[in-house]
DNA sequence: CTGACTGCAAACGTTTTGCACGGTA
DNA sequence: TACCGTGCAAAACGTTTGCAGTCAG
């Protein structure tokens, strides 16, 4: 896995511990909202402000190190982009896993149908997972 | 085309003005976000209220007579509840289509990947629409 | 006639902004 | 050193709530 601090750096980012918290937190989580993130920071960093947070938080979207992901029924999580994937977010216990399942199929036929050039698929899933099938 | 009042008595909810037009809009545009919607309200009623506008569209929500669509990069927009289909947003001219695709193939695989049952899919794809490929 | 709906105003939670200070490169 | 990032406080924004008056069934 590639060093956080590079990851910052190929982003055009400067490396301040609270972004390696941010991104370290992604890599360690794959998927976390705001709220969690800023609890998960506080324990490191207790004076740490939602602001700056906030302004990382957009800033890696606008630099292309991050995407938001938003979710029926839920708030929106962010994750590190990677390669094209879907999600899906369990009913009972709330996850949200990344899966890697073709999507040219499905884009070639909306293509076809619709006329559209398509660029980018926001594919998500819900369901139960298979812990919550086996437990209850 | 099913009459706007019955669709309204349909989901257990009163008939009022207010209520007709917004039904009536969802039917027109198709998607339509809470500020479009409004704006579109006060032409006909001068005083309606915000909060008259989401208090509808979260009952008819819980109704299950229309649902949110949540954009990337933009704001939600809401529709009556149809046919599964996925959505389309062109990033010319922003318009949202629907389109009818099979999915089954794509959720089959997923299921099979993640080991989750899927209840249900939120698909959307960004690109350009035919008219705005025509036009540039 | 009764309960539900509306409009208004206030409250609320979330996100953004401005500013002074401190840290990165 | 110069600029960018941080934390704080205030502001802005979107959405929800409580209430009194009105309307649909």
């Amino acid at each position: 896995m590639k060093g956080t601090a590079e990851l910052l750096k190929e982003h055009q980012l400067k490396v301040t511990p609270q972004r390696l918290k941010i991104v370290m937190m992604l890599k360690k989580h794959g998927h976390i909202n705001i709220e969690d993130l800023y609890g998960e920071m506080l324990k490191e960093f207790p004076s740490v402000s939602l602001a700056t947070i906030y302004k990382n938080i957009n800033q890696m979207i606008d630099n292309g190190l991050i995407q938001e992901v938003k979710l029926p029924r839920s708030k929106s999580v962010y994750e590190l982009i990677k390669d094209p994937h879907l999600h899906m977010v369990c009913d009972k216990c709330h996850k949200v896993e990344d899966v890697v399942v073709g999507t040219e199929k499905i884009i070639e036929e909306a293509e076809k149908l619709s006329g559209y050039i398509i660029t980018e698929s926001f594919i998500t899933l819900r369901g139960i997972c298979a812990e919550c099938q086996a437990t209850q």
